[in-house]
DNA sequence: AAAGTGATCATG
DNA sequence: ATGATCACTTTG
């Protein structure tokens, strides 16, 4: 069992997003730490990609993603749900991963909800983190690949890209090593 | 199928 | 200051 540190998020969110699959998400609060298999992601990649937030530039909700790999990019969608976002890659390269089910919870939304993590997690730095952090026991799950969720306003060859990944188990019994 | 919800961003 | 938009969820 091993934290994640820096380096575990210094790739892309493309390549980083389907290696999240599997990894423990880490919540402590009040002296217990709930542990989540992650088991659904998305990939955000870029001013270049038209679904990111970052196609806009840096802005005051997105600068967080330009920084380096490792801080929780959270924001509020739709008025009502957070949303967790892995930030990846170096500095001034605005890519996160979006976490969209872990443990027995399917949907960013109800996932944050289940786990307490609101705004006051934006910016959090996952790697010294004492209340939310990732951790590595080897397993690795069978994915699939499809087009992300609710980016329907991107470009088409940006809608079509198959930067969401979905494990097929969330039981390292059921899955490959 | 469609509403509910409010921060964010562009515009004035 | 105002209006459009939106990486979702629930209800019918």
């Amino acid at each position: 069992m091993r934290r994640l540190g820096a380096g575990d998020y210094s790739a892309g969110a493309a390549e980083l997003a389907p290696w999240f699959l599997g990894k423990i998400l880490c919540r402590e609060r009040e002296g217990a730490a709930a542990r989540l298999r992650i088991t659904e992601t998305e990939a955000y990649c870029g001013e270049t990609d038209s679904a990111c937030h970052a196609r806009f530039g840096k802005t005051e909700r997105t600068k967080i993603m330009y920084r380096r790999g490792g801080f929780a990019y959270v924001y509020l969608c739709y008025g009502i749900h957070w949303l967790l976002n892995l930030v990846t890659g170096p500095e001034e390269f605005p890519e996160a991963v979006l976490i969209r089910g872990a443990g027995m919870w399917d949907g960013p939304g109800k996932l944050t909800r289940a786990l307490n993590i609101d705004r006051g997690f934006n910016g959090e730095d996952l790697t010294v983190s004492k209340r939310l952090w990732l951790e590595d026991d080897g397993f690795r799950p069978l994915y699939q690949a499809t087009p992300r969720i609710g980016v329907a306003y991107a470009a088409p060859a940006d809608r079509e890209r198959l930067w969401r990944f979905k494990a097929y188990s969330d039981s390292p019994s059921a899955g490959s090593t």
